[in-house]
DNA sequence: GAAGTGGTGGACAGCGTTGTCACCGAGGAG
DNA sequence: CTCCTCGGTGACAACGCTGTCCACCACTTC
């Protein structure tokens, strides 16, 4: 048994490191049945075509064609011989091949988002597979990492791939490359933040409107200094949270204060200081609205252990915010709702849907928990 | 702004049920600029070939391919005139039919999981697309949903596109059908669970020690009645966290007891239900150990609101564990590792790497925050 | 002037399929 | 016996691309 025992109580570790070195190997002495080819490996074999099983079974490639599409006039016996040939030679059909020479679809759509490590956009995803099985289409991802080029690579490839469509969490602001995909036909629908130069289906949550009501919220009971500490700026969702941040303040008749205000990128690290600093001071900061899930819990790790905490909404819910104490109220929305959305808006298009592109904003809940159920 | 506020707190709720209806509906003479196509949407058009460009720019085929692959020997002008054809018609390669001429590899590898919505298997899926990015290939993703008919269909179809090579989380028993297309050249590996009756590379983490380490751990603070709720016995995961249950009571000298075992499959209700049964009677349970995230997720909401709680290992670590109260003690592994690890030996067999399969199983390791170290 | 030489471009086949059409032999109608 | 139908089958082209090979046009060199 490779691990230890470990006798204290240490902090929250990813197990990152875990060392591969000491990994246990057994080799396939202690393995069982079965084995594919005597010693295995990844001989490069040409695999059997159509041709090698009609030749094979003695009939032409088309006969075998027939078969392997189900076609009716096949002579059962034929069809017999053909299916030992297919079998014996581990025969299976080229779909490539099959989609060129058909010229039908590819049955592919391709996904680009940020991260599908991220629970939020695997959320997406699954929801994004489970609606392409029911089309009969298989889901290509790739993650931007936030990087415009990669974005783009990505988006290009999938196209040089000649997926049915394409669907766009967007990294940048500009996607005139894809004018030329969408002219050709291949629908385009952005997920969670718009193109920045281009006219197609966007699916979007009500960042603003979510995050006002948050203001409002935590004015309701009685805070007046509201800090806000959001992402990157230049990221869509990031700049209109901020904006419904003014106008719940301008709302709540609070007014806006440069000062309450801290755009990220963030890390753990900065969120700790931006807390620290909000709360010190002549006037501090008694409520704290976070612009997403990352932020959210930076801040929450920042606080564990503080006297006293500011009450606290964040964007974007959680698994287990409401097995913390307090219970963390949130702006929730929600992942699989956005990637139905956006799939259904793509396979209408791919459906022959030609009316103008749409825009549509899901709403958003706020869940009250407690941490923002706090009064000033 | 289509949500309200909600006065009061409520309970923990995924906002599943967002209803789209109420979804706000822009329509595009709100948006701006570099419309595609006037009126946009799929209309089914054939793309340009480079049979299309040649024609436009006046030479032949074969020096479009030849300016599109940079290949040496075109004059300078004739590849600007092919150049400007390729732009305004808006060509773009395409890779299945390149492929299929170049009998070159797809350049994509097939993942079959679970269910990529699930944090620990969209940990996975990043880093196979981290590593797979670096070789230049692009991962395919499909769910089975722990359902082997849908694992061998996704696998098959995955196979008739003709991916590089597979990986594999097993939901099934039966992977002999793999055996044609591993005989063809198609390397697989296994990830997380072990085929049932074909020799393949297989990564997998240290179920069995995992898991008697946890209960050693236990044992050390005094606890002679520790509890095991784990998954359906059929998953190979469970049945090796069993086993491991099972060493570390006979290790521990504590006796193995049928009534302290309650294997799934689970859900909040029945975890609930389990744990009322188990902590009562006239000799109950002092300690738990979950035998996976979901499993220590329902626990702890069901221990939320107790006077009392049990002794507390759960098998997987998860985000916020440390945030809890008490921070949660878990067996960790990482699911990065686990992709990375099954990666690297996908590609390694696509090198070329002919040796006898493999077994890898990577460590884990106990992460004490508390929960798991109460005495009895 | 004949014979190389290097740079440029095209004709053609073929990757693994499938759609079209034609063929062949058996059987039924006239 | 001829004509026609019809089930069963195959030859062939083509999908979009690239590898091979060959043609052509300056030029240079003997």
């Amino acid at each position: 048994m490779p691990s230890r025992l470990c006798p204290g109580v240490v902090s929250f570790e990813t197990a990152r490191d875990i060392d591969i070195t000491r990994s246990r190997v057994c080799d396939s002495a202690t393995m069982t049945t079965l084995s594919p080819d005597g010693a295995a490996g990844a001989r490069k074999v040409r695999r059997a075509t159509m041709n090698d099983v009609a030749r094979l079974a003695g009939v032409s490639i088309k006969t075998v064609s027939r078969v392997v599409n189900d076609e009716a006039g096949v002579h059962p016996a034929t069809a017999e011989r053909v299916l030992a040939a297919i079998d014996q030679l581990g025969f299976r059909r080229n779909l490539s091949a099959r989609n060129l020479r058909r010229g039908s679809s590819t049955g592919t759509v391709g996904l680009v988002l940020e991260d599908v490590g991220n629970p939020f956009y695997s959320g997406v995803t699954r929801a994004v597979e489970e609606i392409s099985r029911l089309r009969g289409r298989q889901v290509i991802t790739g993650s931007s990492d936030e990087d415009p080029v990669r974005e783009r690579e990505l988006a290009l490839e999938f196209c040089s791939r000649r997926v049915d469509g394409l669907l766009i969490v967007p990294a940048g602001l500009q996607h005139g490359y894809l004018v030329p995909e969408m002219r050709a036909g291949t629908p385009v629908v952005f997920l969670d933040r718009p193109a920045g130069d281009v006219v197609a289906d966007t699916v979007l949550v009500d960042n603003v409107g979510g995050t006002t009501e948050a203001v409002l919220h935590l004015a309701s009971f009685g805070h007046r200094r509201i800090a806000f500490l959001g992402d990157a700026p230049d990221i869509f969702t990031a700049n209109e949270r901020l904006r419904g941040y003014r106008e719940g303040c301008a709302r709540a008749g609070i007014g806006f204060h440069e000062s309450l205000v801290v755009m990220g990128p963030h890390d753990e690290v900065s969120v700790r200081e931006a807390l620290h600093r909000l709360r010190r001071g002549a006037d501090p900061a008694t409520a704290v609205v976070t612009g997403n899930n990352r932020i959210t819990v930076h801040a929450l790790r920042a606080l564990a252990g503080a006297a006293s905490r500011p009450a606290l909404v964040g964007f974007d819910d959680f698994e287990l915010a409401d097995l913390l104490s307090p219970p963390v109220s949130v702006i929730a929305h929600d992942a699989s709702a956005l990637g139905k959305a956006a799939a259904d808006l793509l396979y209408a298009r791919l459906d022959g849907d030609g009316s103008p592109p749409r825009r549509v904003v899901l709403p958003v809940r706020l869940v009250a928990r407690g941490s923002g159920e706090v009064r000033a």
